[in-house]
Order: C-alpha cells, then sequence, then structure tokens
DNA sequence: AAAAGTTGTTAAGAAGTTGTTAATATGATT
DNA sequence: AATCATATTAACAACTTCTTAACAACTTTT
C-alpha cells in the first residue's frame, strides 16, 4: 500500500509541484490549504508523514507543529519547508519535534531523498497489508480502511471483506466464503453471507458498490 | 543510560570541539579518526549514533557508510558533515542510508539538535518509556502515569496496560494478551483478562475507554 | 409478460461475548 | 498462623453480533 504524505502549503504553485514529484515517487499525497485542513485531514486520514510549510495564514506553522506534537499524533514525522535561515528557528524546530527542515529555495531530489531517509526510520514495522481499489486490509492490527479512513467492520464482517481483497476480481462463490470465514463444518445457511455483504456495502458507503454480486455464483470485488 | 556517539573525524580541532559539547549535553562520546579505527570501535562498543565526517584520509567517507548501512549495523544512525555543497552527493548519501547530513561550517547549536532529533525517532526501539494518549509506562521501574499522576497498577495489569500501550491502534487478541503476560503456557481462562482489564479501566477513571473491546476478537487502545 | 428463482434489506429473536461483582484460591509478609 | 494483596473463577447482567425469516426488488427463463 502507498504511503500517505500529507502536504500543508498555502501556495498552490509550490504544492502541486510536490505533488507531483512525490506522485511519480508512488506516494499517496493530499494537499491542505492551512493548518485547520491539515488537522481535519489528520483526524480522518491516516498519514505517513507531514510536509509542514512553517508561512501559513492563520494558525503559524509552529503553533501547528507544537501541537500536533504534544495532543495528537506524537510520532508522525514531520519535514519543515522554510524560508528563513534562521539559526534559533532550526533549532527550535528540532526540539519542539520536527524530523528535519529543507531551506527555501529546495531541490527536489533533496526533498524525496529526505522522505526517503525518515519514512525509512519510521517505516520499521512494515505490516502485511494487502489493498485493492483503496481498499486497506491490515490482517495482524483488525483495520480496515477505505481512502485511508478507518472502517468500525465487526469480525465476521472483515474476514468477508479481507476474503474479497485478497481475491479482487475474481469471483468468490458463497461456498468459498463459508469455509474460508466459517470453516468447513459451517453449519449456516449461505444466506447469512448476503446480509454481512449488505452491511459491509453499506459501511464501504459510496465504494459499497466495488462488491458486485455475480448472480448465481457469488462476489466479487472490481471496479 | 548515557548514549554513545562515534565521532569519525580527522581533523582533531573539530572532533574535540564536537566531544566538548555532546559531553557537556551528557553524551558519552567516543572519537575515532579514520574509518578502520571507527569499525574497530563499532565491534568493541555499543554505539546509539555516529557523527561522520566525509573527508577521510583511507577508506573514505562515502564506502564507510555503505559498509556500515550493508554489512554491519543496519539501523544505527549516521548523521553526516560534509564540505562540499554538492546536490548528488547529498542525495546519493541519503539514499544510502544516512539519516541526515550537516554542511561545514555548521552550527554546533543545530548539530545537537539535529541529533536529538534523530536520536528521537530510534530510541523508542529501546523502550525505556513508552506513551499513548497520555497514558505513560516506565517498564523498568514498574510505573504507569495517566496525565503524569501515578497509577496503582498490579503486576498484572501493569502488563496488560504495558502491551496495550506498545500496541496502540492494534488489536490485541486475548491469545496474545495470555501470551504476553502469561506465557506461551498459559493455564488461565481468558476471561480472566476481561476482570483485569475492568479493573484497569477502573483505575484509568475517564480515560478507561480508551480501551476498546473488539467483540469476538480483542482489546485495543485507542482514542 | 408471467413465473421462478435470486439477491437486497430489514427487523427480531437467538446466540454468544463482554462487564462487573463477589466468592474463593493462592501466595507473600509479618 | 494470621493477615494482606493479588489472581482466578463462577455467575449473572448488559450488551453486541449473528442468523433467520420475510418480503421487496431484481434477473432470468420460459
Amino acid at each position: 500500500m502507498k504511503e500517505t504524505i500529507l502536504i500543508i502549503e498555502d501556495d498552490d504553485y509550490i504544492a502541486e509541484l510536490i505533488e507531483f514529484n512525490l506522485t511519480k515517487e508512488g506516494y499517496e499525497v493530499i494537499i491542505a490549504k492551512d493548518a485547520n485542513e491539515g488537522l481535519m485531514f489528520l483526524k480522518i486520514n491516516h498519514i505517513d508523514l507531514i510536509l509542514l510549510d512553517l508561512m501559513l495564514p492563520g494558525l503559524q506553522g509552529e503553533e501547528f507543529l507544537e501541537l500536533i506534537k504534544n495532543k495528537e499524533k506524537k510520532d508522525l514525522p514531520i519535514l519543515i519547508i522554510t524560508a528563513k535561515t534562521n539559526e534559533e528557528l532550526f533549532v527550535k524546530l528540532l526540539k519542539n519535534g520536527a524530523d528535519d527542515f529543507l531551506i527555501k529555495p529546495f531541490s527536489i531530489k533533496v526533498l524525496l531523498a529526505k522522505i526517503e531517509a525518515i519514512l525509512r526510520r519510521t517505516r520499521r514495522d512494515s505490516f502485511n497489508s494487502i489493498e485493492a481499489f483503496g481498499i486497506e486490509i491490515l490482517p495482524d492490527e483488525f483495520i480496515a480502511r477505505v481512502d485511508k479512513e478507518e472502517l468500525e467492520l465487526t469480525k465476521t464482517e472483515f474476514e468477508i471483506l479481507k476474503m474479497l481483497v485478497e481475491n479482487k476480481g475474481k469471483v468468490l462463490t458463497r461456498e468459498r466464503i463459508l469455509q474460508g470465514v466459517w470453516g468447513f463444518d459451517a453449519m449456516v445457511s449461505d444466506r447469512t453471507i448476503d446480509v454481512h455483504v449488505s452491511k459491509i456495502r453499506k459501511k464501504l458507503k459510496d465504494k459499497g458498490n466495488l462488491i458486485k454480486s455475480i448472480p448465481k455464483v457469488g462476489y466479487k470485488l472490481i471496479l
């Protein structure tokens, strides 16, 4: 699954330039125009790294940094972009929990390399995760996400969705789902599956129709 | 326990200047005059971070970096000091596993802050203190705090809470808790865990609902 | 176009899980 | 030996999820 980087930057040109390059490198990118918007994204979505421009309207970058590091996500890595070359500022940023900083104008290549270096450290527990069409399943952690947003699934719902994601594009017969989720001695009507699928679809909201039913056969996950 | 920094630097004056400042900050410092000497120290001593000057006699800094990252200690953090301002070089260093670089002449304060920032990340692995959502665990001292206030936990309660904090955001199955706390030959009903969790929740007071139960799966610590 | 069969969805009871208390057991401390 | 703290289990209440049945909405077949 792609790693997601949140860019907090009010200058559209710079934001899009960075977005273009990060996307090319295989990252998922979200752009926020100011700190509040950034906080909103953080609450809803799973983010792997924040790229923070210090010059922001409204809540200033420095305050934002402190907020994240003290209240919200303590160990989310933050890379600061700043135009100032003030040594005192650098020290303060690093002490407040920033992982590194870049001075404008900066080289995109160095930016990419720094992001890679930071993520290399953070990544260390790279869990096995499976993904299909924006649905991400972390089996060990019992976490399912749609477009980075976590879903609240029951155990059975989770198991079924996991099977679908594992077999994306392929049809799963009800029989196979029964075996996979309830075991070979399933004592359950296969209509039960339909009820669970219905509930999963509802929780997937607009992505619910990714689960297609193939009449007389079963279900499959497909665009 | 002091953290140990290995400085690999052939210029005595710079080496001693850095040593003086790092020592003042409470680090243990070892100076090596060249890469071979550095490798020797690495074999003998426990090192938490390497400060590597790229301009070295004999084995060059870049080769040394590759050697460390590929053969020796893969996740030992390395901070590079260089006089060159070559962008290609920066990118290459970061890609080869360096954590950050400083350009000569550099500010001692920024150096100290960078070292602190890098160690802050690395330190997590050697957990002398772990934290999540205001719950702090000091394993060695058998202390658990909620918002700075110390909790009176029994041994089992402490162990369970520790596992939850270590695995914040992830579901812990009862099985894993049994293994972690009672060992793999646990002779105990898993309902016992529930009783302990209930007691922990009560002691956590208003933060008790940070421990969420995932029906049919286990428990997890989450906001 | 009607019939037959299949799937979607809801609601309600069944089944099972978790929360909590109290009673009992274990083990350490004096 | 008596006391204390802790751990475990059993029991029941409170709660959640699962399953089924029922009917509506579709498809397919004839």
